[in-house]
DNA sequence: TGTACATCAGTGAACGCGCGTTCACTGATGTAC
DNA sequence: TGTACATCAGTGAACGCGCGTTCACTGATGTAC
């Protein structure tokens, strides 16, 4: 990313134009090198060649700006998986490629993804009570789209057991593979498994398997 | 925690005592409110009665502290583990209680937990070249009792996938389960199930459920 | 039992630093006439 | 086409703060005699 101008005191161009998007996209690569805690707005200000003042001209502090990171993280995840959702070949191919796209978001967009995890406030698999009436959700969540992949993909259901209860299971194991593999604590190598093939491995497991355990799960 | 005095111009104890550690225990309290990243020497000095400058009296530093508090976690959660290991009861039922005991370790000693993740340079799950020479490691980490409880309970088998493989699905599951539940991501209520309840429930798919998945690990 | 002394765990003051945020300002832009 | 002016995105200097860390010091402890 180079810097617009050589400097605040460079007078070439006073006004950056662009300045919102240049600071998100300076956070999203801090946030990615060293984490939320190690992200700093005197950095992404000094990348984009900015004074830091300047910067609440387009967010109201620090938390804003790592709020409008999480919405925008959360709205691309959300379109990823949709799209894999709808892409071409067997239901089950389609489901296969979603988790795919979860860990590759995870691996690739990881500001957005530690963003998503690590800011408050953020409904990911929040409870609906099914009235409509709770939150004004215009978009299917991530989760949802989970769960609705997996009802679409595995129509002869999950031998009694909830779609929300398996989603749940998915979810947390693609979690944590992600996470896990993020932080380094995955061992690999030759021999050793990668985390796609983990997941994949244990979605079908946790698909099929399901039935073996107490069926918890309300249908 | 009371303080061993009243402020440090309280001269009944110049000396403390057992001044390492009630910082460890001050440490432990704070990150487990505020996490990792919201942890102050400062602040575990104050609570302790202390000046922050006694603090390098028994650590190099901040990081060092943060080190010990992960090498203390992390032996921690393997005695747990090891106890639920060699508990009473029927192979499957120590096994579920391994998980149980994980689960219950990520809630309650949230400090620990999130020491031995968020810190460098820690095996959890380092790949061992079996030659025995590399790490000289004394006692067995919490993944390699994973491995071994899965290879004892499951006599059987698991269709011919490694019971690595396996673990590190199991591991991942419990990871996912314990951070999301720890960041409020897991929905809760009547009719939703609990962690405990989707690990006990997971393990069992990925057991019975291995052999639906390519048989991608070594025997 | 009493005293001199070595040890070393804590003090307290100070440091440099980088942070997020504020404020009055300035100068580029684009619109009205 | 040219000019006056409103707008507002940026400046630059400053702020208060809390942080981790250092340093020469002090005083409690326990051991040797």
């Amino acid at each position: 990313m180079r810097p617009w101008r050589d400097g605040p005191n460079d007078r070439r161009n006073y006004h950056h134009g662009n300045l919102k998007e240049a600071l998100i996209e300076a956070a999203r690569r801090f946030i990615a090198e060293r984490g939320i805690g190690g992200f700093t707005l005197v950095d992404a200000a000094r990348l984009v060649g900015v004074t830091p003042a300047a910067l609440y001209r387009h967010f109201r502090g620090r938390e804003a700006l790592l709020e409008e990171l999480a919405g925008r993280g959360f709205a691309e995840l959300a379109a990823r998986l949709a799209r894999a959702l709808t892409s071409r070949g067997t239901p089950l191919e389609r489901f296969t490629r979603m988790g795919e796209t979860y860990l590759a978001f995870a691996e690739e967009e990881p500001a957005y993804y530690a963003a998503i995890f690590e800011t408050r406030g953020l409904p990911t698999a929040e409870q609906d009570d099914g009235s409509g009436a709770g939150t004004p959700v215009a978009r299917p969540s991530p989760f949802d789209l989970l769960v609705e992949a997996l009802q679409a993909t595995f129509a002869d259901g999950f031998g009694g057991v909830a779609p929300r209860f398996i989603a749940l299971e998915v979810w947390a194991l693609a979690h944590g593979l992600a996470t896990l593999s993020a932080a380094g604590h995955l061992p690999r190598g030759p021999g050793f498994p990668d985390k796609y093939e983990l997941l994949r491995a244990g979605v079908l497991a946790l698909v099929h398997g399901a039935a073996h355990g107490p069926a918890s799960g309300r249908p």
